[in-house]
DNA sequence: CTTGCGTCCTGCTCGC
DNA sequence: TGCGAGCAGGACGCAA
């Protein structure tokens, strides 16, 4: 589960170690895990498919997705789902995890190191998915998604937002609306905006909606420098923690005070998601005309 | 078309 | 110390 900070965090991460390095051999020790680009689970896996014999171009993302592009075409697309994580390692080295899922085994980088790459996810929401073209990739993998939540403009925003009448919150969630938001980010963008989580999209104002998308750009990048927030099992690939976890003003905090008004900070359920905001400095507002 | 609900999983924390 | 309940950062299929 990590969220786009976390993800963008991990990608910068990989990025340098696996750009230009050629895939000799993958282990998929859970064939379940691996899916086509329209989400199916194959029968038959292509080792080709999954990058073996091929070099990695680039290391990319959208949203949430982490994005392998392979020469010749074609991207491995990890999916992390709420529990996923990717560990780097020297090839030789131990496991610690009974989740790894699939591992890529990789040539020697332009150091000489030679490392493996590992899809651990306990959970298995999450999970690799296998693009064979370009076409692939902007079929339903990457095609149904929305702006980046980082950097959308405030009347593209307002313009998404206005379509739907579910609560923004569920809207800020969807990611053919905004690519890269979960449960944390969704709740610290709407109290930094000072909208209530529960207002239908299309009630919103034009300069509230300028004000989320301020927020959202704000928060996520302050998230990607400093290496993503952290919650339990979120690890770089390092193993390191990203260290973000102290900025929350909402999420984790309900019925603490609320740093900007004091009052305690109130908790419902949307969309079966666990939603934290302060009532006080989050109002539901009428739908004015205009 | 849109919206809301149930479901897929394991692991951790908390209260008894 | 053990045990069960409840909760977790996501996204899908399906029915209305």
């Amino acid at each position: 589960m990590p969220e786009l900070p976390e993800v963008e965090a991990i990608r910068r991460h990989l990025a340098p170690a696996l750009t230009g390095v050629r895939i000799d051999r993958v282990v998929v020790r859970r064939r379940d895990v691996v899916r086509d680009h329209l989400g199916r689970r194959r029968g038959r896996l292509d080792p080709e498919a999954l990058g073996v014999g091929r070099r990695i171009d680039r290391v990319g993302r959208r949203g949430k997705q982490l994005v392998l592009h392979l020469e010749g075409g074609g991207a491995v697309v990890l999916r992390l789902g709420m529990s996923g994580r990717v560990d780097l390692r020297p090839r030789g080295a131990g496991s610690t995890s009974r989740h790894r899922h699939v591992v890529w085994m990789l040539d020697a980088d332009a150091s000489g190191s030679r490392r493996r790459l590992d899809f651990v996810d306990p959970r298995r929401f999450g999970g690799v998915h296998l693009a064979q073209s370009p076409e692939d990739l902007r079929g339903r993998l990457l095609g149904d998604l929305g702006p980046e939540a980082h950097e959308v403009a405030s009347d593209v925003l307002h313009e998404r937002l206005g379509r739907t009448s579910r609560a923004v919150k569920i809207a800020l969630l969807d990611q053919s609306v905004l690519a890269g938001v979960g449960n944390i980010y969704a709740d610290e963008a709407l109290f930094r905006a000072g909208i209530h989580p529960m207002q239908p999209g299309r009630t919103l104002r034009r300069q509230h909606v300028r004000r989320l998308a301020e927020a959202l750009a704000s928060i996520l990048r302050i998230a990607i420098e400093n290496g993503g927030s952290t919650i339990q099992s979120h690890t770089l690939p390092d193993g390191n923690d990203g260290a973000f976890t102290r900025h929350h003003k909402v999420y984790g905090r309900s019925g603490e005070p609320c740093t900007r008004c004091g009052k305690h900070l109130d908790r419902s359920v949307l969309g079966g998601r666990s939603t934290t905001f302060c009532a006080g400095c989050q109002p539901l507002r009428p739908h004015a005309e205009g």
